[in-house]
DNA sequence: TTATAATATCAATATTAATTGATATAAAAA
DNA sequence: TTTTTATATCAATTAATATTGATATTATAA
């Protein structure tokens, strides 16, 4: 069983998401973000400063990853500090390999 | 060490490789190609057949898949078979991990 | 040889995503 | 209170990608 996977109504969903997941992380800034990330929490000011990109476009790309709960945010006085959400990523790889 | 991949000139060239690789399988058809081939070679007419999708979008999006190593074609009269090149996924995977 | 089946290519259009520039917001510092 | 710092949002533009329709190619079958 299982061999139809990729052919059935339910898998058809869950290739979708599997697919916006890719998606978003598809993307060298993105991926630089979270590979930045991996090594501890920053705040938009500290990734702007490693990935040479303008202020808001680096916005764009968090909020992209926010958006498919990749990262998440949390307030520190005037900064807001991403940090990875590890077990999110986790949970999208896992869906992934259902697949391919 | 190796914290700082991310950060590094190679590192970046690297990232930039493991996008396209993402780019490439981000896309809901184009995934459920890698998965139905990985339950045997299929000839176009056939994943035509699965993806209810016009006969040139197929071939779209196997070239996609072809450009990026993904897969290979070879000929069996007047059809094209193609198959996973499992080995090129497996390293792409590989370099992916070495950032996520 | 002509017709058909299987596949690819090409140009045009449509859709989606990235980038830019300008502006808004909120907290902290002066 | 005014200014500055940090961040987000919005509208406009550009660039990338997917989709469509038409046509080319090549091998086989009639």
């Amino acid at each position: 069983m299982n061999k139809d996977r990729c052919k059935s109504e339910k898998g058809a969903k869950e290739l979708g998401e599997a697919a916006d997941f890719l998606k978003a992380i598809s993307e060298a800034n993105r991926l630089k973000i979270l590979c930045l990330l991996k090594n501890g929490d920053l705040c938009v000011c500290e990734i702007w400063r490693h990935l040479k990109l303008p202020q808001n476009l680096v916005s764009h790309h968090l909020k992209v990853l926010k958006d498919n709960r990749l990262v998440a945010a949390k307030k520190d006085g005037t900064k807001i500090i991403y940090y990875l959400k590890r077990e999110n990523f986790k949970k999208q790889l896992a869906l992934l390999e259902r697949f391919v």
